[in-house]
DNA sequence: CGGGATCCGTTACGATACTG
DNA sequence: CAGTATCGTAACGGATCCCG
């Protein structure tokens, strides 16, 4: 709400908008879905905002009830709370609905890849089975990544994994192909990418999941 | 995509918001999804946007190829496209994460109820059965909406419908305490609103999916 | 050096007035 | 009725500076 320009409506999607609909807002809330992080590793992954504007988006965002900010100074971290995790289906809608849009002519590379994590973990979850079990450590242009079902609850955290029982090793640029559906997730693990067990565990069933998500993202499910 | 201010990343949620990022946008498409409609329409639904702003949108969306103009001049509408329909779950999700927030002090009267459509269209699909088929009207403060539910799909346009099995008819504002779950759709149907069968049509699956869906954008489903 | 705050030129927004 | 034109104001974006 900067500036308190607000829709001041009775509509819930307003009101939503209120909150969440200024510039930048639902990409910082994008980023903090994988996990608690510094202004920095903010900076990183939102290539152009202006160090202002993610301050001014932080406070707005925490007066609003959906970050909170742990410790201060140098080692200060953000983190969701509950009514910002809340944001989640929003966010792997816009990315369904963004994923039909022809990319952009000269994409900016950002520094990280947080952003994969709320997209790829609301798919998954959307498939999940609810008796399926899986940890496996995802770890994306060297970027890891913790990625948990249980339950048929998904997560998907930044951070590397203790004791991965699996570890899918791949690059972004090339899951592109895959979501959009002409390449197969199978011909993208034998040429593209590795997914190994290193506890013996099957890999399939992990495998099968990703898949799944992936068809999720692209539209086909 | 006005001046070109683009996220230009690489992630799908950034292309979304460079389409449907902007101030209003995401109001404007809700609004056309409950039936194509005049710029005065627009404006009536919109209270507060600036006539310039709802003009640079529409050209905008119109660009991104989510909505198109039928006719010219005085009696010109504006309708979405397929892809504009794909917007359907962001709004829902939208909607669904306002109700969780606190209503704002001075809600402004918006000038007709257009916007209701899209979340009661969206929840209703959520929880209707395949094999349910409901045509009705429903009246919202005096303007009427054709609701139709029919193969698990479910929509709700804007304009009276053609010899209705069944009429709800009440008041918006008093919804919103069944939304939030302080009142039961019973009691509301009690002392707030009716619900009538025009042609001996028995309305209790109607009244079923009424109540089931405002349980969904209240969170409870 | 990470975590911001300050400053300033540029861009978008919002209100009103005006035109076909 | 369906917009366009104008203009003051607010927000954004980049750079620089400050503070621990």
């Amino acid at each position: 709400m900067p500036g308190h320009r607000s829709y001041a409506l009775l509509c819930p999607i307003a009101r939503a908008l209120d909150h969440v609909g200024d510039r930048w807002s639902l990409l910082i809330l994008r980023d903090l879905h994988a996990g608690p992080a510094r202004y920095s590793d903010l900076m990183a992954g939102l290539p152009g905002i202006a160090a202002n504007l993610l301050s001014a988006r932080l406070v707005d965002l925490t007066a609003s009830g959906m970050v909170e900010k742990d410790g201060a100074g140098r080692g200060a971290r953000y983190r969701l709370t509950d009514l910002g995790r809340a944001t989640r289906p929003i966010l792997f809608e816009l990315s369904r609905f963004g994923a039909r849009l022809p990319a952009p002519a000269e994409p900016v590379e950002p520094g990280n890849r947080r952003h994969v994590a709320v997209t790829l973990a609301a798919a998954a979850e959307r498939v999940a089975p609810a008796d399926l079990s899986v940890r496996a450590e995802i770890v994306l242009d060297g970027q890891p990544f913790s990625f948990v079902a249980s339950r048929g609850r998904v997560s998907m955290e930044e951070g590397a994994m203790l004791a991965p029982p699996l570890r899918y090793t791949g690059r972004y640029d090339l899951l592109g192909p895959v979501v959009a559906g002409t390449v197969s997730f199978a011909d993208h693990l034998d040429r593209d990418a590795t997914l190994e067990s290193l506890d013996g565990t099957d890999a399939a069933p992990f495998a099968a999941l990703l898949a799944e998500a992936l068809d999720v993202i692209g539209g086909r499910r």
